[in-house]
DNA sequence: TTGTAAGCTG
C-alpha cells in the first residue's frame, strides 16, 4: 500500500510559509494523505484544507500535480529522522491505524533513538516491529542490538543478539565493549571466545577492546596469548592494538614489557603518549610519568585534553605542584579549562600538592561543579585536617541538589572518623542503607574505618559480617581496629581466621603485630614475623617498625635493636619505637644516644618522639635530662606541650621524689591538667608515702574521673600501706556505693604455644597445687633468709597470716611458678600482667631469679623489670 | 576502537 503525502514548497499554491504565525505542523486527512510543513493560519483553516486535499483520489499519478510532490510514510520519518527530529518521527511512526512501514525505516528511526539515547523511543519502536509481524533480519536485528546496547540496556541487546546469529565483526564488537563498558568483563570475554569458535572474524578494535578486559579480569595468560594471537594475524601494525597492548601490560605490572613495545612503535600517535604517561601514573611511577611527557613535548607531538589530564594526577600523586600550575597554565591557553574532567582533576591536583586553597580557586570557578568536583574538595578539607569543614562542605553540597553517590559518601565517612563524630557517621550510615549503598566494597570498609576510628568495634563488626564480598582492606581495617580498641585477642583470632581465606599484606601485619605487643605474645610476633620473611613484607618500613616495637614491647630489646640497625634509611617513626623501648626497660641513656643519634641523622623530632624521651627519662629517673628535652622541645623544636608531654614531666617529678615541685609544676601549667596528670602525682605519693598530699592531690582526680575505678583503688592502697584501716575501709565504702569495681589483677605467660593466664587468688589452673606449693617454698626460703614480706600490698585489714595468704595468691606469682615448673631450664621467664607489678611480688622476683639462676622478664601495665641475679633493672623506678 | 576526574586499611 503507498501512502503520499503532499510536500510543501515555498512557492506552492497555498503559499505555506515555514516558521510565521502557524497553528499546526502537519495535518492528517480522512483519505490517509499528509500534508506536512507548517500550515500559515491566515491562509487556510485546517479544516479547508482538509476539505480540499481529502478530493484527491489516492490512484492520481504524481505528475499530474505540479504544484505538490507526494511522499511516502517512510521517506516522511526518514527525512524527520535525518533531521534529527526523534519526536516527530516517533509521532508518524505511532499513529493509529498506521500503515507498515518498510524495515529500513524501522532502521533510521532505531539508529535517531541510539544517537540520542532514548531508551524509552527504542522499546516503542521494537514493540511496534513485534506486533507488525516484521521479521527481524540481521540488518534490522543488528540496529535493535546497537539501540539497546548504546542506550543502556544490555539485556534486551542481548536477547535480540542471541536470536539474530549475526556475522558481523561490528555487532560483536558491539557487544563485548557493551560488557566491558558495565565492568562485566567475564561476559565480553565469554562472547570473544564464542566468536572465535564461531570463526567470526575479528579486527583491530576486538583486541583492543579484550585487552582492557584481560587486563581488568588480571587474565595474564589469556592477555598474552591475545598477544601471540593478534601478532600471527598481523594485527600488531595497528596503532590502537599497540596502544591497547601498552595499556594491557600497565595494568598486569609489566611495566617493562609496556616500555618495550612503546619503544618499538615507529608512528606513535597521541594515544600512545597518553597511554604511556597514563599508565606510569596508575602504577605509582609518577615521577617517570612526568619525565614521559616532558619527552612528548620535546618531541613535538600532538597533546590533547587527555595528556594533560593524565600529567596533572600524576603531579597530584607525586606532589610536583609547579609542574602542575605550568599544565594548569598551558591548558588556559588551549582552552581545555572548560572542560568537566579538565577542572575537576586540576583541582585535586591542587588539593593533593597541599594547596587547597589553589584547589578552593578552581573550584569557585567552576561553572558546574558536579558530585566528583565536591568529593575532590572535600577529601582536600580532611587531608588537611579539617573535618568539620569537610562535613560542612557535604552539606552545603545536598543543599545545593548535589546527590551524593559512594565517593562522597566514602569522603565524608573518612572525614567522621578523622574527627571521631560517631553520630555524624551514623547519620551517613543511615544514608547508605536508605540509598542502598551497603554493597559498595569502598563505602563498607570506609564505615568500618569510621566505627573503628570512633571506638566502636561492635558497629564495625556488623558492617564486616554483614558485607557480601570483603577484601584485604576490609581486613586489615578490623584487624587495626581490634588492635588500637584495646582488643587483641580479637585482632589476632580474627587474623588467624584471615590467613585461611586470602593472602595477607605489609598493611595487615602493620595492623596485627601492635596486638601482640600490647599482649607481649612474643611466639606469635615471632610466628608473624617468619610470615613477613617468607613474604616479603620486611622491605615495606612500616612492617619493620611494627616488628622493632613488638619486639621492644615483647622483652626482646637486642632483637628490636637488630632489626632496628638493619633499617637502611630509618624514618622518624624507627627512631620513636627504639627510643620507646629503651624508654621502657628502663635504659634511659640508651633512649637519649638514640635520641641523639636521630638528630644526627637530620631528623626533626616530632612531638611524640619527645613523648618517647620524656618517658624514658621519667623510667630512669633522668631529672636533668628529662628538664633538658622539656625545654628543647619548647624552645628548639617549636612544639607545644601537651596533656602527654606534661605527664611525662610531673611523672618524673613524682617517681624521684619531688611531690611538691610536680604540685606546683601541676598548678602552673597553661592547659588544664586531666586526671592522669594528677594521677601520675598521685602514684608518686604512693611510691615516697605521703599520704597528706595524696589526699589533697586524689580531690582532683575524683572530681575530674569520679567513675574511674583505678584511682580509689589506688588511695586505698596509699592509706593501706600506711595502715590506716580506717580510710581503707571508707575509701571501700565510697567505692561501693558507686557500684564500682576493682580491675581484677591478672598475668599470663606463653609456653609451647598456649598461653596461661592467672588471676589473683584464683585455684582453677590444673596445675594450681603444684604452683602454690612452689610459691609456699620460695616464702619460706625468704624468711629464712631474714626477708620480710610487704603486708602492707596486701591491701586487706586482717592479721598477719591472712595477709601473708593474699600475698601469696597474686597473679604475678603464680605465673612466675608456672614458668620455673614448666619452661626449659635457662630459658628466660616472660610474665606480663595487666596492671603495675605489687612490691611484694617484685621482691619475690629478684629472689627467684637469684635462687633459680634465670632470667625473669616481667612486664607490666607501665615498663619491663628485667630481674637477673636478684637484681632488677627498674632500680626502683616504677 | 586504545589514553581522561573524586573515595577505604599502617
Amino acid at each position: 500500500m503507498c501512502v503520499f503525502m503532499a510536500k510543501t514548497t515555498s512557492t506552492n499554491f497555498f503559499s505555506f510559509m515555514p516558521n510565521r504565525n502557524t497553528t499546526q505542523d502537519s495535518i492528517k486527512f480522512q483519505n490517509g494523505f499528509f500534508l506536512s510543513g507548517p500550515v500559515k493560519a491566515f491562509s487556510l483553516s485546517a479544516s479547508q484544507l482538509q476539505c480540499y486535499y481529502a478530493s484527491i483520489p489516492i490512484s492520481v499519478p504524481l505528475t499530474k500535480y505540479k504544484d505538490y510532490e507526494f511522499i511516502s510514510l517512510d521517506e516522511k520519518i526518514c527525512e524527520f529522522c535525518e533531521k534529527g527530529n526523534l519526536k516527530k518521527a516517533m509521532e508518524f511512526l505511532l499513529m493509529p491505524e498506521n500503515p507498515q512501514v518498510a524495515s529500513s525505516t524501522y532502521c533510521s528511526v532505531l539508529q535517531l533513538c541510539a544517537e540520542l539515547k532514548s531508551l524509552e523511543d527504542g522499546q516503542k519502536v521494537h514493540s511496534i516491529i513485534r506486533s507488525s509481524g516484521v521479521s527481524i533480519d540481521g540488518v534490522l536485528g543488528s540496529k535493535l542490538v546497537f539501540m539497546y546496547v548504546t542506550c543502556g540496556n544490555l539485556r534486551e541487546g542481548r536477547l535480540v543478539f542471541d536470536k539474530i546469529a549475526n556475522e558481523k565483526t561490528f555487532l560483536w564488537n558491539l557487544m563485548i565493549n557493551g560488557y566491558a563498558k558495565i565492568g562485566d568483563f567475564k561476559e565480553s570475554v565469554l562472547i570473544f571466545e564464542k566468536m572465535l569458535r564461531s570463526g567470526i572474524e575479528v579486527n583491530s578494535h576486538t583486541f583492543s577492546c579484550v585487552l582492557k578486559c584481560f587486563a581488568a579480569l588480571g587474565s595474564i595468560k589469556d592477555g598474552e596469548w591475545v598477544h601471540g594471537y593478534l601478532l600471527k594475524l598481523g594485527f600488531n601494525s595497528y596503532n590502537a592494538v599497540n596502544n591497547s597492548l601498552i595499556s594491557f601490560y600497565f595494568k598486569i605490572r609489566e611495566v617493562q614489557s609496556a616500555h618495550k613495545l612503546f619503544d618499538d612503535l615507529t608512528d606513535r600517535d597521541v594515544i600512545s603518549w597518553n597511554s604511556m604517561i597514563s599508565g606510569y601514573v596508575a602504577s605509582g611511577l609518577c615521577e617517570k610519568g612526568l619525565e614521559l611527557l616532558i619527552e612528548m613535548l620535546k618531541s613535538g607531538a600532538d597533546t590533547d585534553l587527555a595528556t594533560i589530564i593524565c600529567a596533572l594526577a600524576g603531579c597530584a600523586n607525586c606532589g610536583d605542584v609547579s609542574l602542575g600550575r605550568a599544565l594548569h597554565a598551558f591548558a588556559i591557553k588551549a582552552r581545555f579549562d572548560r572542560n568537566a574532567i579538565f577542572s575537576n582533576t586540576v583541582m585535586d591536583m591542587y588539593s593533593k600538592c597541599r594547596d587547597l586553597n589553589g584547589a578552593i580557586q578552581v573550584f569557585a570557578k567552576m561553572a558546574d561543579k558536579s558530585v566528583v568536583s565536591w568529593t575532590a574538595l572535600i577529601a582536600g578539607y580532611v587531608r588537611e585536617g579539617l573535618a568539620d569543614k569537610a562535613i560542612g562542605m557535604f552539606h552545603e553540597m545536598e543543599r545545593g541538589g548535589v546527590v551524593p553517590d559512594t565517593f562522597a559518601i566514602t569522603a565524608i565517612l573518612h572525614a567522621c572518623a578523622c574527627n571521631g563524630s560517631l553520630e555524624s557517621g551514623k547519620h551517613i550510615h543511615n544514608y547508605i542503607r536508605e540509598n542502598d549503598m551497603q554493597s559498595n566494597i569502598f563505602v563498607c570498609n570506609a564505615l568500618m574505618d569510621m566505627y573503628a576510628k570512633c571506638g566502636s568495634m561492635e558497629d564495625a563488626k556488623s558492617v564486616f559480617l554483614e558485607m557480601p564480598v570483603k577484601d584485604i582492606v576490609s581486613w586489615n581495617t578490623m584487624i587495626g581496629g581490634y588492635s588500637k580498641n584495646g582488643l587483641p585477642n580479637e585482632a589476632l583470632s580474627l587474623f588467624v581466621t584471615m590467613i585461611k581465606e586470602l593472602e595477607p599484606d605489609g598493611r595487615t601485619m602493620a595492623c596485627v603485630l601492635p596486638a601482640c605487643a600490647s599482649l607481649a605474645a612474643l611466639d606469635k610476633g615471632k610466628e608473624i614475623h617468619g610470615y613477613i620473611l617468607r613474604n616479603g613484607c620486611l622491605y615495606d618500613q612500616h612492617v619493620t617498625n611494627a616488628l622493632v616495637d613488638m619486639y621492644a614491647k615483647c622483652g626482646m630489646l637486642v632483637l628490636a635493636r637488630f632489626l632496628f640497625d638493619m633499617i637502611p634509611t630509618k624514618d622518624l617513626v624507627s627512631w620513636t619505637v627504639m627510643i620507646a623501648g629503651y624508654g621502657m626497660h628502663g635504659l634511659g641513656n640508651e633512649a637519649i644516644s638514640a635520641f641523639n643519634g636521630m638528630r644526627h641523622a637530620g631528623l626533626m623530632p616530632d612531638e611524640v618522639c619527645f613523648i618517647s624521651i620524656l618517658y624514658a627519662c621519667s623510667h630512669s629517673g633522668l631529672i636533668n635530662e628529662g628538664w633538658m628535652f622539656f625545654n628543647l622541645m619548647q624552645n628548639e623544636c617549636n612544639i607545644k606541650p601537651q596533656l602527654e608531654h606534661y605527664a611525662c614531666v610531673v611523672d618524673l617529678l613524682s617517681r624521684t621524689g619531688k611531690l611538691s615541685m610536680a604540685y606546683k609544676f601541676i598548678q602552673k601549667m597553661p592547659i588544664e591538667p586531666d586526671a592522669t596528670i594528677w594521677g601520675s602525682l598521685l602514684c608518686g605519693c604512693r611510691i615516697h608515702h605521703d599520704v597528706k598530699l595524696a589526699e589533697k592531690v586524689a580531690e582532683h582526680v575524683f572530681e575530674l574521673e569520679p567513675e574511674n575505678t583505678g584511682y580509689y583503688v589506688l588511695l586505698a592502697n596509699i592509706y593501706a600501706e600506711a595502715e590506716k584501716w580506717e580510710q581503707v575501709k571508707k575509701m571501700r565504702e565510697k567505692i561501693g556505693t558507686r557500684g564500682l569495681k576493682k580491675n581484677p589483677g591478672c598475668s599470663w605467660i606463653e609456653a609451647k604455644g598456649k598461653v596461661h593466664i592467672f588471676v589473683a587468688a584464683d585455684h582453677s589452673h590444673p596445675q594450681t597445687n603444684n604452683i602454690e606449693a612452689l610459691v609456699n617454698k620460695y616464702r619460706s626460703k625468704m624468711k629464712k633468709e631474714g626477708y620480710r614480706p610487704k603486708l602492707r600490698y596486701a591491701l586487706i585489714n586482717a592479721d598477719e597470716m591472712e595477709k601473708e595468704m593474699a600475698l601469696c595468691g597474686h597473679s604475678e606469682k603464680l605465673a612466675m611458678a608456672f614458668g620455673i615448673l614448666n619452661l626449659p631450664p635457662g630459658q628466660t621467664i616472660r610474665v606480663t600482667k595487666n596492671l603495675r607489678v605489687c612490691g611484694d611480688c617484685h621482691e619475690m622476683a629478684k629472689f627467684m631469679s637469684s635462687k633459680t639462676k634465670r632470667e625473669i622478664v616481667l612486664r607490666d601495665s607501665n615498663r619491663f623489670h628485667h630481674f637477673k641475679d636478684g637484681i632488677c633493672s627498674c632500680r626502683g623506678f616504677w
